[in-house]
DNA sequence: GCCAACGTTGGC
DNA sequence: GCCAACGTTGGC
């Protein structure tokens, strides 16, 4: 089992939207990027667990935790000309992007604050922490998992 | 395949 | 709203 960072904009997707329906999958779509959607077709798998991180807000940080429930498949969004995730040179014969659904599993009982995260030695490696890496899906690892679990 | 121009991300 | 840092596009 492997450990990820997503980020979202809490206005799109936030923790509270997904604790509100704690049962119900959230489909984690609109990832426009093709090393983030490499990392979310070939190596993010069922049951692994999610660092749902609050971006482009006032309160950035990591707001809670999710699971994957199912693996990648076409992402419905690139095919619909009224989403802004619509891709017109993506089709369904060959999609270009994939989704996978989510489910709540806890909110943080504090936003771990993105400050505290580059405040620490130990979380140098997390690509979230180093300059200019504009990735939204990260891998996390074990350590890296656990140390935030403790600082949160 | 290079690279300039443009678009996007995301913290501040 | 600014802007640094990337990513993407498209002409050559």
């Amino acid at each position: 089992m492997a450990y990820w960072l997503f980020k979202t904009e809490p206005s799109e997707c936030s923790i509270d939207d997904f604790a509100r329906a704690p049962h119900t999958p959230v489909v984690w779509e609109g990832v426009r990027n093709y090393q983030a959607r490499n990392m979310l077709r070939d190596n993010v798998k069922q049951d692994d667990l999610v660092f749902i991180y609050h971006s482009s807000c006032k309160l950035i940080g990591i707001a809670g935790i999710a699971k994957v429930v199912r693996e990648a498949y076409p992402d419905p969004s690139q095919f619909d000309s009224a989403s802004p995730y619509f891709d017109a040179k993506s089709n369904m014969e060959k999609p270009r992007w994939v989704a996978v659904d989510l489910v709540f599993v806890e909110k943080l009982p504090a936003l771990l604050a993105l400050d505290k995260l580059k405040s620490q030695a130990k979380l140098n490696e997390l690509p979230l922490v180093q300059k200019g890496n504009r990735l939204s899906v990260m891998p996390v690892t074990s350590a890296q998992w656990h140390l935030i679990l403790e600082l949160s």
